[in-house]
DNA sequence: GCAAGGTC
């Protein structure tokens, strides 16, 4: 009796083996660069192999002309035979085939989500001699030691058609409509004379491209409409504090003028005086798309590099798997291994230290889950190397992010006085840190500036200072950058985590947006409107 | 030179 275990990735292969090894120790076979490994129990040897990712796609059956459209006959084939850069997926598939020649027991341990479903059943199918109707299913939502052992000693008995049939419809679709779409728009432009230039959208693309045109077309029929706000001032110990209007637009000249010959060299009365605490809890550990928003936000990195300079951290052993959806780190990976791992970095190690004096550590998790993997988490590893300053920043911002998630809410103290000049009412607001918590971790990605206010009580009476109404004009939407538009993305839910940064790249590489404020050009425009139809 | 989804 002999188990072929199918992994996605050679990671995962890696921990289900270690997982199902009695002394978590399997032995690693040399097979040329493909990952297989066997693990002993009392009862059985079980041999876990691994893809990468997809080993097989959809293609046209036969190879006609690129340029000719519609295709509507495809078939299912090895990745190695229908593009170049795969080449090395054919050993993959090889080494694969030869060990299902051995095995008698079949199991998809791929992550447990639909690509993961297919990924699995297309080797079993198609590498493994038509496995798939014999083979079983283990699942697991995290790949803790513990879950994977009990995950294998609790399998599906056969392997989950339905995710299998969502997958491989998901890609024969998506196939169908962006090949023939693409293929049309690149022709209809061909004939057109515009030289030649490959053009494209699908099911992903499309919509994304939309976002932009739309925004667009709002900032193209925006018409500025005039309002008037009030700039006032007071000024106690020789120190200028800005007050703010009651109002913060305000819609016609005669009212703001009124607004100031009411209140111009007038006494203000301390009305009200309002203070309450608002504790802030730490931020949630980060999931790959928080990851490229904070790194754009803090750095300005396009998502796209966010990613390439964590799958490059990732390589080198510094932080985990980072293309993530999970906002949760669970105990198994060793909290305060990890702090004791930053301690050793000098400019870590205080804050490490602290940390580390707390009775229990539990850090603040979010709600997203991820099926195959925790939230992005330093490993606690000096790096090896001097890093380029991009992946010091990324590391740091991760290293901090992750200190932060165990440490104690912050609480800021918010205050509110109201001063009066019959019938009008001015704000002056200031808050205070009472206490820091886990800003003092996340620092400088976080700011929580004080605001002093003036020593008054109600009843008090001061001069107003200054008074005045300033004409403005309402703006149109921003545009988006790479970092909103992504956001933008995951919130229609479409693409992936993998997949979004990448796309907008393409939308960048077509000319169809440009610029950081990503602006639609006219042949976006175009695009769109025949899409529309 | 085409999609979108895995992964390196």
């Amino acid at each position: 009796m002999q188990t072929l275990v199918v992994c996605e990735k050679p990671d995962a292969a890696a921990r289900v083996a270690r997982a199902l090894d009695e002394d978590n120790d399997p032995r690693i076979i040399d097979t040329q660069g493909v990952p297989v490994f066997e693990s002993k129990n009392r009862h059985e040897t079980i041999i876990v192999c691994s893809a990468l990712g997809h080993l097989y796609a959809v293609d046209a059956k036969t190879h006609s002309s690129r340029r000719y459209y519609p295709v509507w006959d495809f078939e299912w084939k090895p990745k190695h035979l229908i593009d170049r850069k795969s080449a090395r997926l054919a050993r993959w598939i090889q080494v694969i085939s030869s060990l299902a020649n051995k095995a008698d027991r079949y199991i998809n341990a791929c992550d447990y989500d639909v690509e993961g479903s297919l990924i699995g059943f297309t080797i079993l199918r198609y590498a493994c001699h038509g496995a798939d109707t014999i083979a079983q299913r283990m699942k697991f939502s995290t790949m803790t030691e513990k879950e994977l052992k009990s995950a294998y000693k609790t399998l599906a008995p056969r392997i989950d058609m339905p995710l299998v049939e969502a997958g491989r419809t998901r890609h024969e679709l998506d196939w169908l409509y962006g090949i023939n779409l693409s293929r049309l728009l690149t022709e209809s432009s061909l004939k057109q004379n515009r030289g030649y230039s490959t053009l494209s959208t699908g099911r992903v693309q499309g919509p994304t491209l939309k976002f932009v045109v739309d925004r667009e077309e709002e900032i193209q029929c925006f018409t500025p409409t005039p309002f008037w706000t009030i700039d006032a001032k007071v000024t106690e110990d020789e120190q200028d504090y800005t007050l703010e209007y009651e109002k913060e637009k305000i819609s016609t000249s005669a009212e703001a003028e009124q607004i100031v010959r009411d209140c111009k060299d007038s006494i203000l009365e301390v009305e009200s005086a309002e203070s309450r605490n608002i504790q802030q809890s730490p931020p949630y550990p980060f999931d790959l798309s928080n990851l490229q928003s904070e790194a754009y936000r803090h750095f300005g990195y396009a998502p796209s590099r966010t990613l390439a300079l964590a799958e490059k951290l990732y390589l080198e052993a510094l932080i985990s798997y980072p293309r993530t959806s999970s906002q949760k780190l669970p105990p198994d990976i060793g909290y305060s291994e990890i702090l004791r791992g930053i301690a050793n970095m000098a400019q870590y190690r205080i804050l490490a230290s602290e940390l580390l004096l707390q009775p229990a550590l539990r850090p603040n998790e979010g709600p997203k889950e991820d099926p195959a993997h925790p939230a992005v988490y330093p490993t606690g590893e000096s790096p090896k190397r001097p890093l380029i300053q991009p992946e010091a920043n990324l590391l740091d911002l991760i290293i901090r992010r992750f200190m932060a998630a165990f440490a104690e809410a912050s609480l800021q103290e918010s205050s509110k006085l109201t001063l009066k000049k019959e019938p009008h009412r001015f704000f002056l607001r200031g808050s205070r840190q009472v206490k820091e918590g886990w800003i003092q971790f996340y620092k400088p990605y976080t700011s929580k500036e004080s605001q002093k206010l003036p020593d008054l009580k109600v009843g008090d009476k001061i001069l107003l200072a200054k008074i005045l109404a300033s004409q403005r004009f309402t703006e149109p939407p921003a545009r988006y950058n790479p970092s909103s538009l992504l956001q933008k993305m995951e919130k229609e839910n479409i693409g992936t985590k993998a997949t979004r940064a990448e796309i907008i790249e393409i939308l960048y590489r077509r000319g169809y947006i440009k610029n950081v404020r990503i602006e639609a050009t006219s042949l976006a425009m175009k695009i769109i409107s025949l899409l529309n139809k």
